[in-house]
DNA sequence: CGAAAGGCAATTGCATACACTTTTTGCCTT
DNA sequence: AAGGCAAAAAGTGTATGCAATTGCCTTTCG
């Protein structure tokens, strides 16, 4: 029963277990609620228990799945109230990070910012959403890196992908793109006169936004009933 | 070789594992830096490696412990930059947690926690330390909850786990339990009152002022040498 | 004499086997 | 007939054994 092991690139073994089951719960492939058989997951994967087991831990971590003792594992449920949470705590994570790249982002690091702020005007105006979508998740994790707190950056990090789930769709509102580059006007120029507290609001500002134009994709299918057995193809 | 276990309490064996681990790192008994062998662990605490395997998991996942692929697990090297980095973070969530609390609090929640508030008063006086810390430990727990976010207080209990290690002993200073006290009861005013902006700021100046208490303690022994084996006493 | 390559020991990673907990089902009692 | 208890089955938790990768030491060649 060894040396096979086909489905899975080369790499350590668990960190592609996670990022296979992971990808599985984000795509919605897995429905929330769902649980999440150790024998059936190894059988699929064609590995061990073990590998599996340290998968779910490290999904369990990072909050994809849920675990209690002895009860197996389900994939995680998040409910109304819990991403409402999310997002505000990603609104007041950003804000954070936006006042405190106004206040200590290097030179460099304010060019650069406003460069490819710049830059991505164009693909507001060629209405390109993927690419646009994609400086937006540069222009992003410049601020959190600009908040020079190591800390801070993780946690805004970890709880964007935990959002990302819910995140997918944000763009596809008419007018969203344009919009989201005025808000990030906003906080560019903040930014650049090195005003934290006007960053700061716009950054809380911008994410709420976000988060009502994604509330609408909030209505995950809760799937909740002892799921038949786990039907994957092939 | 089975069914001794006899210096571990009934539960889960993983649980206690990681609980016994991070304790040996939260008192400074394993150093920053020490390599933590699986095999010793396991010796050490009469189980097998595979508990001490997924402890250790959780332990990474806490950032108690450093993971390398391959290369074994080390207890986690804190730099000052990143201790102040958490502590930075740790004062702003509080913020952000007292703030929620002051808008969001019930009256039940607002009258439970000035009683205890109150009744903490005495433990001042007679200068329990102990006793007082984990008044002090409940109160903050209280803030967190009010929040009523469950991912603020997920990311706020996280950032506070991770400072346990350094925040040891805080109160070792003299004259500090009466400080905490008065700031705490800022926080309790502003939060009876409702006023978030208030409770934030002053949540905000009573962790910083905790992070320059503990900041003596986070000359930590930097330890890295290929330290000899973990010799524990009995 | 120094450096590089190959082998050896040690430790991590995965697989399999066993034990304990939980749940379900069938039977017995009321 | 319904409810409860018990036993079996399913599934998680733990132990142990084996394979693979890493780091170090020795040996050999320049």
């Amino acid at each position: 029963m060894s040396g096979k092991r086909s489905l899975i690139r080369s790499g350590t073994t668990v960190d592609q277990m996670v990022r296979a089951i992971g990808d599985r719960i984000v795509t919605g492939f897995l429905r929330p609620g769902e649980k999440l058989d150790e024998a059936s997951l190894a059988a699929r994967f064609d590995v061990s228990r073990t590998p599996v087991r340290e998968a779910l831990g490290r999904l369990s971590a990072m909050g994809l799945v849920e675990r209690r003792p002895n009860r197996g594992a389900t994939v995680a449920v998040v409910t109304q109230e819990h991403l409402a949470s999310m997002f505000e705590s990603m609104a007041e994570l950003e804000a954070i990070c936006a006042r405190f790249s106004a206040e200590r982002m290097t030179t460099a690091e304010r060019r650069a910012l406003e460069l490819e702020h710049q830059a991505s005007a164009r693909l507001v105006q060629l209405g390109a959403e993927e690419d646009y979508e994609y400086f937006n998740t540069e222009f992003h994790t410049r601020l959190y890196r600009g908040a020079h707190s190591k800390h801070i950056y993780e946690l805004t990090v970890m709880t964007r992908s935990r959002l990302a789930p819910f995140r997918r769709a944000q763009f596809m509102l008419p007018g969203r793109l344009a919009k989201s580059w005025q808000e990030h006007d906003v906080i560019v120029t903040a930014i650049m006169r090195g005003d934290g507290a006007a960053a700061g609001h716009a950054a809380k500002d911008h994410v709420s936004i976000v988060s009502e134009a994604s509330a609408v994709f909030a209505a995950v299918d809760p799937v909740k009933p002892a799921a038949d057995s786990i039907e994957v193809s092939s």
